[in-house]
DNA sequence: CGGGTACCTTACTGCTTAGTAAGTTTACTG
DNA sequence: CAGTAAACTTACTAAGCAGTAAGGTACCCG
């Protein structure tokens, strides 16, 4: 079998058991037995253990990425239904996808450097799509100069978070569609800022 | 030193060396070296390396439920208020203690059964308290017949994910208070959350 | 003083598992 | 068919680290 399949195989397994077992309970041992290959080829093609997460990490990372900009990209001008259609993508890939998801998302630290800072740029990725969203919608409501890039960036860490732990919601609540889930949210989220934008304020 | 106020004391460098490290890059005898003891009596008193570990979870998870439950209980009788508090003394709570929080945030998984059961514990706490605001907002608001359990739970999900998410936007942010955040949060979710029971709704 | 109990130590064992050295097969090419 | 390169294996080594056996000290109570 030719590198670059046996390497796809190897990252598949991969994504399967680490997402069962978690980084280090899983071995590099029964990750090769999985895929009917011995371990020294998981070295010689992913040169490590770390190497092997970092791929998976990084494969499941883009193309989880890769959804949400390319449903956001397809939706038209409108930031809101820009960030309608991402967040729709994301948890659709999140239903679909469920061993990428946990090794994306329960596997952030505990462990090196480089691992913990490829799962960082991810999340980054994200953060600064989401961000670029809800600028667009601020700058839209005509109230821009009195909101900056902060107040962007705050709102897409709550949006960001609120997804992420929805995954768990979603997990709970398996009659529920990603669409409805995504709707719910941008009910919460656009209506309360649209507001707040219109001068609307809350205080204790 | 009496037994009790060694294993406090041992759960003080546990909670120390596990933020800093990770769980399993942590080792007991690191632990018992900067607690000025050896190693078996780590084992004596915490039983093992999990039930150590379980130990600076419980304890930290207990204070921080704490911290938002006293904090929400000395806030009055309106939801919105409990809610501002709860959030105000969360935000402060990670602030001040980070280790604990690196703790109880960033190991979910990776680990044994036991000890993520005591993660999704603290975290179903938490949730438990903030959806029972949540569903006090909605009946309070006098539409609680078209709005049931799930929707408080949904919209619990969302806010304490958002929380969660923005403890990395305040390590980013140093400039801004707890107290700041929390403003902003509340009025991200609150308003949307009075706007939407008033009828507003989003669609794609 | 004898004996018991609570606190504490040194010095190990044993296992798991990442990583590797050395060699084998397959297939293609000049 | 000789040569060589890519794909692949068996059978190890090495090291970290959780957990323990065996024993030591110090204090109290009859």
């Amino acid at each position: 079998m030719p590198r670059q399949m046996r390497e796809q195989q190897i990252i598949d397994v991969g994504v399967r058991v680490f997402a069962k077992r978690g980084y280090h309970a899983a071995s590099v041992d029964e990750i090769a037995e999985l895929a009917g290959i011995s371990k020294p080829m998981v070295y010689l093609y992913l040169e490590s253990k770390e190497g092997l997460f970092l791929a998976c990490l990084r494969r499941e990372a883009g193309r989880l990425v890769g959804a949400f900009q390319e449903a956001a990209r397809g939706a038209g001008a409108a930031p809101e239904l820009r960030l309608h259609a991402g967040l729709s993508a994301f948890f659709a890939f999140v239903a679909e996808h469920r061993d990428s998801w946990i090794v994306l998302h329960r596997q952030a630290s505990e462990l090196s450097e480089a691992i913990a800072a490829a799962v960082a740029d991810a999340r980054r990725a994200v953060m600064a799509e989401v961000a670029g969203l809800i600028r667009d919608g601020i700058s839209d409501s005509g109230r821009g100069s009195q909101l900056g890039a902060e107040d962007a960036d705050f709102v897409a860490h709550a949006l960001v978070g609120a997804a992420d732990s929805l995954t768990d919601w979603m997990e709970r609540n398996p009659g529920q569609s990603p669409e409805g889930i995504t709707l719910r949210l941008m009910n919460m989220v656009w209506v309360g800022m649209r507001d707040v934008l219109d001068g609307e304020v809350w205080v204790p």
